[in-house]
DNA sequence: TAGATTGTTAATCGATTAACAATC
DNA sequence: TAGATTGTTAATCGATTAACAATC
């Protein structure tokens, strides 16, 4: 199934919307109703969930239980991969600690940093080591996404490594251009992106 | 002018490539050479540079300063506005040390947390204040956007009160779905959301 | 049966891509 | 002049929106 990327966006938040109505009991769901939740367009819900492939019942909606297990297959959030982050600084710890990667079908395994004094913490449950050993451990644990937060002038060497260890794909939480080989994915997260946006929106709702 | 969301998230790219150009010392730029430090296709740099209204030379390219400041403009980063962060954690204080919001136009003036300790501190040169003091302050200072990085079950209560603290625009890290009026806007940053683009996507390109 | 809700098909809209003309 | 590069117009593509048929 190849979905565009604006409803694979929507798809985590049905998803979490969802394990919300079902952990309060529900057992099944309306396009109108999971719209009003979220307040989208319940046009644009109805369309998504058709897509999922799973069945609705006029009068009643969709079953719950089967529209999270589709839409964890759609997210890949049923396939368990592992991750290492490199850079445990204030940015790279707060995400150690974030809970929603688990629920998305991520593990951070292990952290790196190249600061001696971070090292052999456990944060977050998660052991830190010496950003020397990064390639041998990536391709001991075999894991499948490199979490960049490092300075951005260290990023390209770091990213470097990653590739050497077997990632398959980089999150890139700094502002460098990466040059990794076509096989590896490369996703940049950017908070200037967002806040210009974000400013952008900001000044035409207030010319409307 | 309006933009759509594809450009607009491009041109910050553009901003920051464009001034490290100029840093330096290059006097223009052409629409090819920019696509190719960003890795963005050519056909697109060409006309979204053609939509900033700075002509360009024929073989010769767009003269960088004009550029810079026609995209500054669009992005909204010569408004210099000023924003407080609610909730001084791991997060919160990454972004108050996160210098891209200065060049992007917006100062943190204040910081605000529940925790006793964590006010009369101040991170990356930004105070911290007893959240009790939110609304007050936020009238004081005139902040135009307020930066939530609480935890998600106070998400709303803050949310409130930057409401009523004369805030146009929320910007929400938590997972939480704000109710706020109309005229205030409210973007949300959702890593899970990025996190499931980028997963299906490395699922993708492995299939390919 | 009636009515709510799903499922599908068509129309609109905007962004991307392609082709080519204009200009230094 | 020749050639590189911009500027513009047209074609394609995908997403959203709208309308309506199908079904429990």
């Amino acid at each position: 199934m190849n979905l565009g990327t604006p409803m694979l966006q929507r798809l985590p938040l049905y998803l979490r919307a969802l394990r919300g109505m079902e952990s309060e009991g529900a057992s099944s769901v309306s396009a109108a109703g999971l719209a009003a939740v979220l307040g989208i367009d319940p046009i644009v819900v109805r369309k998504d969930l058709a897509r999922t492939g799973v069945r609705g019942v006029p009068r009643r909606g969709f079953p719950l239980d089967r529209l999270i297990a589709a839409l964890r297959r759609l997210t890949g959030a049923d396939a368990e991969q592992t991750a290492v982050l490199v850079g445990v600084g204030k940015l790279g710890s707060a995400l150690l600690g974030y809970p929603g990667f688990r629920r998305a079908g991520l593990t951070i395994v292990a952290g790196f940093d190249a600061a001696p004094e971070r090292c052999q913490m456990i944060l977050a449950g998660v052991p830190v080591f010496p950003v020397g050993t990064l390639t041998e451990t990536c391709l001991r644990l075999g894991a499948a996404l490199g979490i960049l937060t490092v300075p951005a002038d260290r990023a390209q060497r770091v990213a470097d490594m990653l590739v050497a260890g077997g990632v398959r794909a980089i999150w890139n939480f700094t502002p460098a251009q990466l040059e990794v080989p076509d096989s590896v994915m490369v996703q940049r997260e950017d908070l200037a992106v967002s806040l210009a946006v974000l400013l952008h929106r900001m000044h035409e709702r207030e010319r409307a």
